[in-house]
DNA sequence: TCTGGCACTCGACTGTAGCGAGTGCCAGTC
DNA sequence: GACTGGCACTCGCTACAGTCGAGTGCCAGA
């Protein structure tokens, strides 16, 4: 069970060999590569105990060493330094984001930037509503029996509903309808807003009431109750990198996988605050991922968090690197939206 | 150069054998399953000169032939017959489309339904601003030198922009400018909008004058000049169907085009009425796409376009059956548009 | 506890041989 | 003149044997 730094010292050699190289590492190349001080033989000895443990394996017998999924756990929870960024780096997400018009466009930007910078695929969740409040609610007639329900929450989110009146409404009625329904809501959390909507509807003058329900069973059913999460994706041409050696020959259940919104919000979407989640392999519960790694984290203006964010990529990746990219575009984006 | 009714006869069996099997076809195996009424000896003549005129070829000496995209190009001109959707079919697109609540929801139920039926990479450009029309502006105080303009188009489109007034500007003041462009551009198509804009700065009062003038400038700029298109994607994980073969082994190229809106724009985007659009292979000028087929065609309430939609297979691919699914998902989502 | 040495394993690569699908061509037939 | 049967030929595919070498496990000695 003891494993001394030396065994500590070898295994990160391990890992940060093979993810340089792709190819398994082997007893030699290792001291040659990294200033062990001991010999290939004791090399040896280490890595088979390594192996029993279950931290690296053989692909076969002839062959190097190849880190496993606890290898890398282990490596990325004791292991791995941080590694600073590049000022590069720093200075393509600062010139990235600049200039961002839009929330789309924050959002469009972001994900492109860490795909490139990470080289993986990137995910990036839009500002969840159920952490927003309500800035404004505007109601603007389409027809006489048709409203449009326009929502813009405090994390630059606009949301839009088509609402079918069960009759004609007047313009002054729709104006009323407006003042009552901003009054109530407006700077409330998202998630806080039913007893306020069901109130809205009691609290009408009675002409009003049958347009009030039916916008405020809409508001409670597209707004709050099946939150409409949006996700941005990017990156998707990194997963054919290192040739089909990753994913072990088939991009098929990754791409599957990257097609489901619900799939991608778990990945991502459960963030707690200034935490970086790192998922290797195995750990992850989406079946079709079991042979890559994820690593999100949240964002959100100051301290708070209004979303997530991260990377998915081969269990073979450059945790570090990734990590410190992952981190860094976060606390822009979330600097970027407390400006606003 | 003649080809009688018989070689035709031939190349069609070549091609609806090789998309089937994905194996390339010999001339006993052809005789076999289609009733040419000759033998293969004959055939083989026959397959002489289609290789000949380029319409086939041989991946080797001792294999069967495959058509080349010249032959595909043959094929869905003069020989494919229509293939008529399956009552099964016509229920999905139904059932896939009913209960659409917003222009978002259907394009999204759109584009996955294509990539479903298809089984192929799937692209719905969502209604283009160029061709819609102003529904209505409103303007959103968000501070007192802060407005987001929502402009909502005919086609169900909703824009937003945040734009940064040069002074505070009294809550009169915006009821102002918004019957203003309301007033002045509701009704008229994005595309001619411009002079009514720069008209609109001429014509306020003097008071209102610097917040119109911004208030303008972000219209054009951002609704007209750059003109917003959305794209939604699906089916990527269909790529890799039918192994390696297809794509001839790397869909690296493939997903790099894919990640490119405007390359995306432009394989779809161009549509003209009530055609299909089919490029085989090289006829695409997208480089990365030169192992691909696109089948694309425009879509709209009634008879007018305001978008476009497609499929992205590999050149191996059923035409009849995907044209008549495009066609078919497209005259549905323009129905489903016109009710609106 | 570490090291050098040695036998061993086994995947990767190479070369050879046989198989068989498929072809092109030719002489013969209708 | 068009079609057909037959036949020799091509060439990719598979199997198999042999070699090479990277890398290992183990052991005796420092």
């Amino acid at each position: 069970m003891g494993l001394d730094d030396r065994k500590l010292e070898v295994l990160r050699a391990i890992v940060e060999d093979y993810v340089a190289t792709q190819e398994p590492v082997g007893s030699k190349a290792l001291v040659e590569r990294h200033q062990l001080g001991v010999s290939p033989a004791t090399v040896r000895n280490d890595m088979a105990v390594l192996e029993d443990e279950g931290y690296i394996r053989q692909p076969h017998t002839s062959a190097g060493r190849v880190p496993t999924d606890r290898g890398y756990r282990l490596f990325v929870d004791r292991l791995s330094r941080v590694k600073p960024l590049s000022p590069a780096e720093r200075r393509a997400i600062e010139r990235f984001l600049v200039g961002a018009v839009d929330l789309d466009d924050v959002v469009h930007r972001t994900v492109r930037l860490l795909a490139q910078l990470t080289r993986q695929v990137a995910v990036v969740q839009y500002p969840s509503l159920a952490r927003s409040k309500v800035r404004h609610l505007e109601l603007v007639p389409i027809s006489t029996t048709r409203l449009m329900v326009v929502m813009i929450a405090d994390t630059g989110r606009v949301e839009q509903r088509l609402v079918e009146l069960p009759g004609p409404l007047p313009a002054d009625d729709v104006t009323d309808l407006r003042r009552l329904v901003n009054e109530k809501l407006v700077g409330s959390p998202l998630s806080e807003t039913p007893p306020l909507v069901q109130a809205l509807v009691d609290e009408s003058a009675p002409h009003l009431r049958p347009a009030m329900a039916t916008l405020s069973s809409v508001l409670l059913e597209t707004l709050v109750e099946r939150h409409e999460e949006r996700i941005a994706l990017a990156g998707t041409a990194n997963l054919t990198r290192g040739g089909l050696l990753d994913f072990q020959g088939s991009l098929r259940p990754i791409l599957e996988a990257l097609e489901e919104e619900v799939v991608l919000l778990k990945l991502i979407g459960e963030a707690e605050p200034s935490t970086t989640r790192v998922l290797i392999g195995d750990e992850n519960e989406i079946d079709n991922l079991r042979a890559a790694s994820v690593v999100s984290t949240g964002y959100g203006p100051g301290s708070t968090i209004v979303g997530g964010l991260g990377v998915l990529g081969p269990t073979r990746m450059d945790y570090p690197g990734t990590i410190a990219t992952v981190r860094a575009v976060a606390r822009y984006v979330g600097d970027l939206l407390a400006q606003n």
